[in-house]
DNA sequence: GTATATGCAAAGTCTTTGCATCGTT
DNA sequence: AACGATGCAAAGACTTTGCATATAC
């Protein structure tokens, strides 16, 4: 289902705004802020009000469409939802955000859950390092 | 070897100001904002000014005494360094923040540099659930 | 046509900074 | 006495909100 449907479905309306939004945020090569969105946004139409570009984020949240993560510069970046959405490699050389692939994720909650009895909901795991290429 | 020792060995001076900062992150049972070390120093003598909380903040951050530590609320939230500073368990109904104990970052280090190759630096664990407790 | 979304500007929250004064060394 | 630290108020960065106007349905 596209995100248009989505919307309407819940009741809210697909605005030329808010498919802009969803479209840079489809082709983000990373994880942006919501200025970056806006200017993103702006070089390929008119100028869209910032203020609708949070409004249109906290709109797709609510809907788990994106995510908002943070990865240590106190801004907010916003990325799409999707399974691993809380697990980010930065490298601190290129900058390159990677997602992780695999296991990681549950062996944290399984060694939470036997060890502490800590039964965990969301897992928010932000490394710094150097990426493979940059070592 | 004390604070003040370790500032004054630095070039800087030990203040009231600077001695009540570190009493209060010495004595606090969790994570505090600047706010709260604010209210806390004032509840023992009159009135610090909060910019000088930061500024006391910064100071022992940079000297690795203390650490700024991001929960979710997207305030800052100070604690005493210490290793495991970066591994933060927070309860959703008590609100508790424990620090984890174990070898899982080492764990997280070693599979991130044997199945991908990034050299894990700093390690940043923030997990939301539910506390042995509260379960 | 009606209710929702946008633009604009103002306000809000948390944090930092400039500058005169105060206090530690 | 000298230089670093504090208090105060103002500014900064990022984000949210109130309200009139525009627009999707």
């Amino acid at each position: 289902m596209d995100v248009a449907t989505r919307l309407r479905d819940e009741g809210y309306r697909m605005t030329p705004q808010r498919q802009l939004v969803w479209d840079v945020l489809r082709q983000a090569d990373s994880h942006l802020t919501a200025e970056e969105i806006h200017d993103r946004v702006t070089e390929r139409v008119a100028d869209v009000n910032l203020a609708s570009i949070y409004r249109t984020l906290a709109l797709l949240d609510d809907l788990d469409l994106v995510k908002e993560v943070r990865l240590g510069d106190d801004r907010g970046r916003w990325e799409l939802a999707h399974p691993d959405d809380t697990f980010h490699l930065v490298c601190r050389d290129c900058g390159q955000v990677t997602h992780h692939e695999g296991d990681l994720v549950e062996q944290v909650r399984a060694h939470l859950l036997g060890g502490h009895g800590f039964a965990a909901e969301e897992v928010d795991l932000v490394v710094h390092g150097l990426c493979e290429r940059c070592r």
